[in-house]
RNA sequence: GGGCGCAUAGCUCAGCUGGGAGAGCACCUGCCUUACAAGCAGGGGGUCAUAGGUUCGAGUCCUAUAGCGUCCACCA
């Protein structure tokens, strides 16, 4: 029973086969090899919360294409996965889930809620690494980490302590961006900006001394309660006399300064604003210049505090609604006006974000990110495309300090104790003995955790072992290249940078490609909320795994978004289909009915055919091609390559060519033949593998030759200059003219392919010889039975039909019934073309200046393709000459 | 208000350092030819946003214009 591929490719049938076997067998282990070079990615830690989604799947299939490269190529690779604790987001879904339980999170308390939240971390938290291995990634599964577990926790800790000690870290007392339904401060880029559909009113503050007062405008109505001044332009006309004099806020009866300050704009809304220092931060800056109090006025929970008098408790929007109305009714709304104001959400829940005045804990930014800019400037690290490093540059000159304490349980808790005491603050690895000013030794701990982020920053080198001197840090890091999309370049790989110069004294990796976002089909991100999401195990399910990967990744250039369109999956699992089928054809071909191993020639110094050798260029042609689109990260391009020489050199011309041969009766050529077809077949699956690689290694593991091996750990294949073999090509390419033609003349003619014909050919010297050599491949592909080469008109049939190549000209006598009409036709089209490109190539070298200036080689280019096509123009004159004669 | 990006065939997009416009899908014609109809052989279809400029030569480089997208920014 012959051994062979399945008739039809079903990538379900083997793709987890494949991966459980690569990871058994250890394929993806990474090892400190000293005579190796090392190759290091880490994985971008996807959230234990999160599912598999397309941007997951795009951001892999490109890791996994390169790792799977260099491994290849000889590097001693990690790829090094993980996952993130996602400090809210977590928190969030935890909280959701007890509450559904009726538990809520207050009455159990710290501890019993990390016990949950541990719990559900380990019944969630694997469920995205699971659903990589069905993507394929050949990650280094058992380094996985975990931003929470011990070694990167005492990473975190130990960097904590470290910047705090330097002075890079304070506790402070600022305003901040709250979210009220998270109950959380927020650093500034975790704030979204949109502009939004609001109101400005205008309201009269009376005058303290019985006067007009002043007309204020404000979008926030609710927060008056905290207002400390009203403030207008110092050169602004209309309230000059009233400046240094006391307004009364309405209705609460507060006397409140008119002060001067640059800030107002006269040209907007009054030109006078009320000043709340506690809950906008423009206001906060006039305050401080102003040294006014700083009072709030809204609760964290988004509700008015006691200040509000009888709004306390009431939430800030309700609190607006009824306010204006009493101030309405009181007659100080002067009007409302209907305008976009600016409006700061949180990216995680989309609650409008509270300025509040709070304390908590900063990173102090400015000479962290001196260096990280320098190191991005000179060149050591690189990004791709090269015009993200300007937004990064622009982020990092204008970077403010980055708020890192967040209100929640879950997470990495602040390293600071508190004496009970004397309430003198220590910040220190674990809770100290005895307090340092007072003796006292009871602490208690801070209550805030840490940013998410602040632990995913230090990812390159706390999965290593740092701040241990692991040997695995000092092998693999720094990395190689991080791969992620641009929208997380400032929370992640901006920081990454500065954490790794800080603590490692170099880069984190040396670059960072970076890519767009998967869109759906009318090109609109994929979001939950528009339920136009694509689940990318879903699309596996359907097509496999090696479709998905060739898709996304052909797709893209770096850094643009794509769109996914199952046409273009398709496309690629036809594209698989194809290679499964040709492989089939191979495998059939080398064995006998009975199942039994036919022998294969030795290639080294085998009798090799010009269509053998033509193939072999090929494939070394396409080798080098795809080698430095690689290495250029053009990894669409270099799989775009790929397909195209299987599909339109090894399929469609070099298995047609290699055919009768294999079917013929030279035992010894059918060797060399079966040789070549296996050999090119195995480089062909070597350069795919990195981007289709199930598919590869499962045709891998049927040729010959390859037992007790897996593709994936193969050598890449080495461009060689020896084998370029331009002689043979050229007679192989002219054949491949010769039978276009004939196919050509066929379908005009509408003659079967089946018929068969014979055929004159015209041509002289040097093409009449690469003619000669290549008649053998006419006479087979375009079933000619006989072919008759000459120079002469007066071998040429009177009835023939014809087609000018280049350098020669074929004619097909054809006894049968000939459309002459369609002939005319067809030879007057070919005329126009021809005359055209005559005229380009002559105007070309009519132009003086381009026979002086350009190089000389173009022009003689250009002479020779003119003389070639008023030759071939020439030709096609004299058989419209006969083809008319023959119509009358 | 700044930064960046996009515009190329009906659709989705490639075109890297300037040298005769490409792919996939869709469409039309003919083929179930012994690996493959998820296929084979052909075909139609583009003033490469507009206007200037540099150059012997521009889809490619420069400038400007309006359009779309996106990020950043404390405008009540």
């Amino acid at each position: 029973m012959a051994k062979n591929l399945e008739k039809t490719y079903d990538p379900k049938q083997f793709e987890k086969r494949i991966y459980k076997g690569w990871e058994e067998k250890g394929c993806f282990k990474a090892y400190r090899d000293p005579d190796k070079t090392p190759y290091t990615i880490v994985m971008p830690p996807p959230n234990i919360t999160g599912q598999l989604h397309m941007g997951h799947a795009l951001d892999h299939t490109i890791q996994d294409v390169l790792i799977r490269w260099k491994r290849m190529s000889g590097f001693s690779t990690l790829w090094l996965p993980g996952s993130d604790h996602a400090s809210i987001a977590t928190e969030v879904k935890v909280v959701n889930k007890l509450k559904d339980e009726g538990i809520d999170k207050d009455d159990i308390g710290r501890e019993e809620f990390l016990k949950h939240a541990w719990a559900w971390k380990d019944e969630y938290g694997g469920r995205i690494t699971q659903q990589c291995r069905e993507l394929g990634d050949s990650c280094d599964w058992d380094r996985e980490r975990f931003t929470m577990d011990e070694q990167c926790s005492k990473a975190v800790k130990t960097f904590f302590i470290n910047l705090y000690k330097k002075g890079l870290i304070y506790k402070g007392n600022r305003l901040i961006n709250w979210c009220p339904d998270c109950g959380s401060v927020l650093s500034d880029i975790e704030v979204e900006h949109e502009d939004e559909q609001g109101s400005y009113w205008y309201f009269r503050y009376p005058g303290a001394d019985g006067g007009e007062g002043i007309e204020i405008a404000t979008s926030r109505p609710e927060t008056i309660f905290g207002d400390e001044a009203v403030a207008v332009h110092p050169s602004d006309e209309r309230y000059k006399d009233i400046v240094g004099k006391k307004v009364i806020i309405p209705l609460l009866n507060k006397e409140i300064p008119v002060i001067a300050d640059e800030y107002p704009d006269p040209e907007k809304g009054s030109g006078a604003v009320k000043i709340t220092p506690a809950h906008d931060m423009n206001d906060f800056e006039v305050g401080l210049r102003h040294d006014l109090p700083t009072p709030s006025c809204i609760n964290p929970d988004g509700t008015m505090n006691e200040l509000a008098g009888k709004y306390a408790g009431m939430d800030r929007y309700e609190c607006r609604k009824a306010f204006v109305k009493d101030l309405e009714e009181a007659g100080y709304l002067v009007k409302v006006e209907q305008l976009t104001i600016p409006t700061g959400r949180c990216y995680r829940c989309g609650t409008a974000v509270e300025p509040m005045l709070s304390d908590q804990w900063f990173v102090k930014m400015k000479p962290l990110a001196d260096p990280a800019i320098d190191i991005v400037k000179d060149g050591t690290i690189q990004f791709v495309p090269e015009r993200f490093s300007k937004t990064y540059m622009h982020w990092m000159e204008n970077i403010r300090d980055w708020c890192i304490s967040r209100q929640l349980w879950w997470g990495h808790r602040i390293p600071a104790y508190y004496c009970e005491e004397c309430g003198e603050m220590v910040v220190d690895f674990d809770q100290p003995e005895s307090c340092p000013k007072c003796g006292g030794t009871h602490f208690h701990q801070d209550e805030d955790v840490l940013d998410t982020w602040f632990s995913s920053a230090l990812w390159t080198f706390s999965t290593l072992g740092w701040p241990d001197m692991t040997e695995d840090l000092k092998y693999f890091h720094p990395t190689d290249v991080l791969v992620t999309g641009y929208d997380i370049i400032f929370f992640w790989v901006a920081r990454m940078i500065f954490t790794a110069i800080d603590a490692m004294d170099e880069e984190a990796f040396k670059y960072v490609y970076v890519h767009g976002l998967v869109r759906d089909a009318q090109g609109r991100k994929m979001s939950k909320s528009l339920g136009n999401g694509i689940d990318p195990l879903d699309v596996i399910d359907q097509y496999g795994a090696d479709a998905l990967r060739f898709m996304l990744i052909t797709g893209i250039s770096p850094g643009n978004d794509m769109r996914f369109q199952y046409e273009r999956v398709e496309a690629a699992r036809n594209f698989a289909n194809k290679l499964w089928n040709a492989s089939r054809f191979v495998i059939m071909n080398l064995q006998d009915e009975n199942g039994e191993m036919l022998p294969l020639a030795d290639l080294e110094g085998a009798a090799l055919k010009d269509e053998d050798k033509w193939m072999i260029a090929r494939v070394n042609e396409a080798t080098k091609n795809v080698t430095r689109d690689m290495d250029r990260f053009e990894l669409g391009m270099g799989g775009q390559k790929v397909h195209d020489v299987i599909w339109n050199e090894y399929c469609d011309w070099y298995i047609e060519l290699v055919k009768s041969r294999l079917y013929g009766e030279d035992e010894e050529d059918k060797k060399v033949a079966r040789a070549v077809l296996v050999s090119v077949l195995k480089d062909l699956l070597r350069l795919l593998h990195p981007y289709m690689p199930f598919i590869t290694e499962e045709i891998w593991q049927f040729l010959p030759g390859t037992e007790g091996t897996f593709l994936i750990a193969e050598p890449w294949p080495v461009y060689d200059e020896g084998k370029t073999y331009e002689e043979e090509s050229a007679v192989i390419e002219k054949a491949m003219e010769v039978i276009k033609a004939i196919r050509n003349i066929r379908a005009e003619a509408e003659a079967s392919p089946g018929r068969k014909l014979t055929a004159v050919i015209q041509a002289e010297g040097a093409a009449a010889e690469t003619i000669e050599a290549g008649q053998t491949y006419v006479k087979n592909l375009a079933n000619i039975t006989d072919i008759k080469i000459t120079a002469s008109d007066d071998d040429v049939p009177a009835e023939v039909m014809s087609a000018v190549i280049t350098e020669a000209e074929v004619h097909v006598p054809l006894d049968e019934l000939v459309d002459f009409e369609a002939e005319l036709e067809r030879l007057t089209k070919e005329k126009k073309k021809l005359e055209g490109e005559v005229k380009r190539a002559k105007g070309m070298l009519s132009n003086e200046k381009f026979v002086s200036k350009a190089p000389a080689e173009k022009v003689q280019e250009e002479k020779d393709k003119l003389a070639n096509y008023e030759d071939m123009l020439a030709k096609v004159i004299d058989r419209l000459a006969i083809v008319e004669s023959k119509l009358k």
